[in-house]
RNA sequence: GCCCGGAUGGCGGAAUUGGUAGACGCGCUGGACUUAAAAUCCAGUGACCAUUAGGUUGUGCGGGUUCAAGUCCCGCUCCGGGUACCA
């Protein structure tokens, strides 16, 4: 039989299909083993040969594991709420819960088609009611749970509660906004709704005002990238900052842990450093600047407390309380337009003069704690609200904003910091602020000439003994806004009493997506769900309007999958227990800030109120690079210029000749005599046709022009003029054939060129507009020409200009994207080759790790491979062959060398690396003519985690029974490769020379005695004697003249 | 700007701890088989010089360490990713 990938696929398929092959279940007997593809959102599009990438590669790793005897939890779900299908459903004004279905159905079928060992029946989307139930049960017990910073930990609320009577709130220790400090008698005096409203405060879910980006044309809020230039992308309506009621997740409690825990996890380092960065944690000190004249403070927030004596002027946050209050009655109109400009500008504005400088001074004074100078209080944008205090003292030697700042509105710049074996210089000649990481301080009374480091540890002692400020840890991570005002999400478990947020009863979840009309916001500007009906509680009380972010269903996912069906909670015990964490995570770098540190964060809160057992959810991830597309480019010449040649040729030719000589012509006339006969410059040109008759003369004819015309091409299409010795005399005649034929040589110009494509090497040489193509109609860059005309009827008579005979594309690694044709569907490529090539392909281009375009030049090589593995197997007659003889030495060298390579590759990751030694395998083998049992079966096991399909297929055929999934990984055997000799390479002075074969066990006089004796060695030594001899056992000797 | 990666033939890439640079595959060239095509097989393939033998040179650029550098160190260039009025 021929290797039939078509049947081979569809019967194994649907063999484990029919035989759960992949179903797991809790078995103590085995060791876990959890492989998680990062959650795909099924888009409308369906998935490119991009997606596949890092499931393939977690695949493959699940089935090593299978072999290796572990109980793999391999799962795949989707993560199904979202805005497109929403911005979808208010196109269509179809329910998105259809397309999302529809559009799953399709991920499905993809997917099911390369072949993957996913435990199918643990597949779910976050929109089932079953799962989302969960997601609101956990939100509910973060509203019911507040942070306690003295043992680090989310704790019950009715504790904090209880404290609060007994004691009020001023020992509490808490990741909170509140500031006021009560007695426990403050707290038992306020009604229900007061404490209701400290207590949000303290809960990890919180109701806060935070800014939003409200688009008011549109009715809604946007996301950050849905804004280009301050213009929704949709529609380019206008867009400003609002303040809204919402909700938020108190994450920044967690990010010492978030930070610190990372040094727990096998992440990449780059991907730990994004967090690190997201995270952005800064140690400094919190200062106070006492106002000058009145009974205020200014607190401050720096990491370079031993730059104060450099500070000349403060600044504050526009949107900062303290400026009302600083502001002097003559600066208020000022600082009032100021304030309303910042406003007004928000977000488009201030991108697009994101350089320029501005600001307004307050007219107040605040006293410096060090060096008691009186320094102005400014406010700027360039400070924000949202980071430390909303305000800084500004240093403008040493920082390139303030200095900025200082020259815009001429204030003085003070250098406190000189590099080492530098002088000081003049603020006045400098362009830009001074780098001050490093240095000696100056100018700075008792910490002068300390070292930086030094001088920040003297200041911030300073300033704790003075009570002037304290050190302090800054984060950069701000707390999630977790209020989404769409349709598609999860609603919230909440209802309104008095304005005040209460969470459902747990029995009562889930509370369902209500139906609406239309998806879009009511006319007051509500969310979608204020168009529900009796969207209330039983009581009447109304429902929050509002739904979860994505990040919501995607936080806790990965629980799910172990215990997918429980009704009684997220995840059992007992599931939970068995599956622990994820030990081998996989998916893009594009969740670094997202994703990644929400579910963490959940997980961690998760483990503080003992739901999970693990405080990381992910204990070893790999970032699978983008496959980029690669597009491919046809060029069109433009038509302009082809009405541009045409008069150009009129221009240049010359309708005159020279009467005074006889024109005769000989057989051959040469290029001089025809000169001399028409009186022609340098440069002129002309072209004769078979009977020597001038058909064309031209002065300075385009290069382009003149090589159609050497080729003939132009003889196809163009009616020539010919011209008879007779007419060439005739100087009227003469002009009027000539302007005819230019007159008509136009029109067919411009007619037939403008739908002509030239090759790429040749584009060069004419006016082009690069097209892009559909990549499925190219190949190996060489354009399939009739199915380019058959592609769009606009080419139907497209006409090209090839070289050798073919037209080559051009191309470029760009996204991959619909829109410029390079999207290659894998359905495609599993319709060509089968999916096993596909899979073994997707491997082969590079390691995993790295971005690369697809790129389908190598993949025949691939899909020879399996069929040279297929013959393996097989007789000329195709039948299948194998035999039972004892392997030679030789043979079980080859496997087990390749048994090594598969198992340290995988194990590295190294997917690309163990395709080669697969080829390298079977090419040995087929050399070797091998074809038995003891060596072609553990090589089946080998391959069966790259290619299933076709390795089940076989294993039958070698008339075994049932999968090869759970046989046994084959052992390696250190004794088949053992050597008796090792080939040396010789080099002299490190440069490879030649070659020599000695015995394994040999000492380095002896090896020495050997080579220099060896008559290479001899020419090269060329009568010198070696000034050293370095022998490297079964590596290297090199001998140093 | 800052942080993190990367740069090796015509192309994708290999070289795991400093030890034979270019494995494996594609492409290309030549050949075998075939009426022909497909499929398959064989040989060659970094550049330069040389009839051959062989030699020189070569991992983005410039230095350095070493018996030996794609790999380590110092200084650059370019490309990719992250991030930003972050105090």
């Amino acid at each position: 039989m021929e290797y039939n990938f078509k049947a081979i696929e569809s019967k194994w398929q649907k063999f484990w299909s029919d035989n759960n092959t992949f179903k797991v279940d809790v078995d103590k007997s085995k060791p876990k083993f959890y492989v998680l593809d990062m959650f795909p959102y099924p888009s409308g599009a369906g998935l490119h040969v991009g997606h596949p990438l890092g499931y393939i590669a977690s695949d493959i790793y699940s089935r090593y594991k299978r072999l290796q005897g572990h109980n793999v939890l391999h799962p795949m779900g989707y993560d199904a709420f979202g805005l497109p299908a929403e911005q979808y459903a208010i196109q269509t004004g179809q329910h998105p819960a259809v397309t999302t279905d529809k559009n799953v159905k399709r991920y499905r079928e993809q997917l099911s088609k390369i072949g993957f060992s996913y435990d199918w029946d643990r597949e779910f989307r976050t929109c089932d009611t079953d799962y989302y139930k969960w997601t609101q049960w956990v939100f509910i017990e973060l509203f019911e749970h507040w942070y306690n910073k003295e043992n680090q930990k989310s704790v019950p609320i009715r504790d904090l509660i209880e404290v609060f009577c007994r004691e009020g709130n001023g020992k509490i220790n808490a990741a909170t906004d509140q500031i006021d400090v009560f007695t426990a008698e403050d707290w038992n005096n306020k009604s229900e709704k007061q404490q209701q409203e400290i207590l949000l405060n303290y809960r990890i879910a919180y109701l806060a005002d935070t800014m939003v980006n409200w688009c008011p044309a549109l009715g809604t809020v946007l996301a950050n990238d849905e804004i280009k230039e301050g213009l929704s992308v949709r529609g380019g309506h206008p867009v400003v900052q609002k303040k809204m009621r919402q909700w938020s997740l108190r994450i920044s409690a967690y990010a010492e842990r978030l930070l610190e825990d990372l040094n727990k996890l096998e992440w990449t380092d780059s991907l730990k450093e994004i967090q690190r960065n997201w995270i952005g944690r800064s140690e400094g000190a919190e200062m106070n600047f006492k106002l000058k004249g009145q009974d205020l403070e200014m607190e401050i927030f720096t990491t370079r407390p031993d730059t104060s004596w450099g500070v000349t002027f403060m600044v504050l946050a526009p949107e900062s309380d303290l400026v009302q209050k600083v502001t002097t009655e003559e600066h208020k109109a000022k600082v009032e337009e100021y304030i309303l400009e910042t406003k007004k500008r928000s977000e488009r504005d201030r991108m697009a003069d994101a350089k320029s400088v501005s600001g307004q001074f307050t007219g107040a004074y605040a006293i410096n704690p060090l060096n008691n100078q009186e320094i102005p209080i400014y406010i700027s944008d360039y400070v924000l609200m949202g980071y430390g205090t909303g305000a800084i003292m500004a240093v403008p030697g040493h920082d390139t904003r303030d200095f900025k700042f200082a020259r815009h509105f001429d204030l003085p710049i003070v250098q406190v910091v000189v590099k080492k074996g530098e002088n000081p210089t003049d603020p006045k000649d400098w362009d830009d602020s001074i780098d001050s990481k490093e240095g000696k301080m100056i100018n700075s009374g008792f910490i002068n000439d300390l070292d930086v480091n030094a001088a920040i540890k003297q200041t911030i002692q300073y300033i704790e003994e003075k009570g002037i400020g304290k050190r302090k840890v800054n984060f950069r991570l701000r707390d999630a806004i977790f209020s989404r005002q769409r349709y598609w999400g999860e609603p919230f478990p909440v209802y309104f009493k008095e304005g005040l947020p209460y969470v459902l009863e747990k029995d009562k979840l889930p509370l369902e997506l209500p139906k609406v009309d239309v998806y879009l916001p009511t006319e007051d500007g509500e969310p979608p769900l204020g168009r529900a009906k009796n969207w209330t509680t039983e009581d009447g009380y109304p429902f929050e309007l509002s739904t979860m972010p994505g990040f919501a269903g995607s936080s806790a996912y990965y629980l799910r999958y172990m215990d997918p069906k429980n009704n009684e909670a997220l995840v059992s015990e007992e599931a939970n227990e068995y599956w622990q964490d994820v030990d081998l995570y996989i998916g893009g770098t594009e969740h670094a800030t997202g994703h990644l540190i929400y579910s963490r964060f959940w997980n961690k809160f998760l483990f503080d109120i003992g739901w999970v057992c693990k405080d990381e959810p992910f204990r070893k991830l790999i970032n699978q690079g983008m496959i980029q597309g690669r597009s491919s480019f046809v060029y069109r010449i433009k038509y302009n210029e082809f009405k541009d040649d045409a008069k150009k040729i009129l221009s240049n030719f010359v309708p005159y000749l020279n009467y005074k000589k006889e024109l005769k012509f000989t057989k051959n006339p040469s290029v001089r005599e025809l000169r001399n006969l028409l009186n022609f410059r340098k440069g002129d040109v002309f072209y004769f046709d078979e009977e020597n008759n001038i058909v064309l003369i031209s002065r300075k004819l385009p290069s382009r022009i003149k090589r159609k015309i050497e080729e003939g091409n132009l003889r196809d299409k163009y009616e020539f003029l010919v011209l008879s010795e007779k007419e060439i005399k005739d100087k009227v005649i003469f002009n009027e054939r000539i302007n005819n034929f230019f007159k008509q040589g136009l029109e067919l110009s411009v007619g037939n060129l403008e739908n002509t494509f030239v090759s790429f090497n040749l584009r060069k040489e004419y006016d082009v507009t690069p097209i892009h193509v559909d990549v499925n109609i190219v190949s190996n860059d060489i354009l399939d020409t009739e199915a380019f005309k058959n592609w769009n009827p606009e080419y139907k008579n497209a006409e090209f200009i090839l070289e050798d005979g073919k037209y080559h594309c051009g191309h470029a690694v760009e996204k991959m994207s619909k829109s410029l044709y390079n999207v290659v569907n894998p359905d495609d490529v599993i319709e060509q080759y089968g999916a096993d090539t596909l899979r073994m392909y997707e491997m082969f281009l590079g390691p995993l790790e790295m971005s690369k375009p697809w790129d389908t030049n190598g993949i025949d090589g691939v899909h020879k491979f399996l069929r040279k593995f297929w013959r393996l197997f097989h007789d000329d007659q195709n039948n299948i062959s194998i035999t039972e003889e004892t392997p030679t030495k030789d043979e079980l060298k080859v496997l087990h060398k390749t048994i090594k390579k598969i198992q340290e590759d995988i194990e590295r990751f190294s997917f690309n690396t163990s395709v080669s030694a697969f080829m390298i395998c079977v090419n040995e083998l087929t050399d070797l003519k091998c074809k038995k049992r003891d060596v072609l079966e553990p090589l089946l096991v080998l391959l069966s985690s790259f290619a299933p399909h076709i390795t089940e297929e076989l294993w039958q055929l070698c008339g075994n029974n049932g999968s090869i999934t759970y046989v046994s990984f084959p052992k390696f055997e250190a004794k088949y490769l053992v050597e008796s000799s090792f080939e040396y390479p010789v080099s002299f002075n490190g440069k490879m020379r030649f070659k020599l074969e000695l015995p394994m066990e040999i000492s380095a006089k002896e090896a020495e005695d050997i080579v220099l004796s060896h008559e290479q060695a001899i020419k090269w030594l060329d009568g010198k004697t070696p000034r050293k001899i370095i022998f490297v056992p079964k590596k290297i000797i090199n001998i140093v003249i």
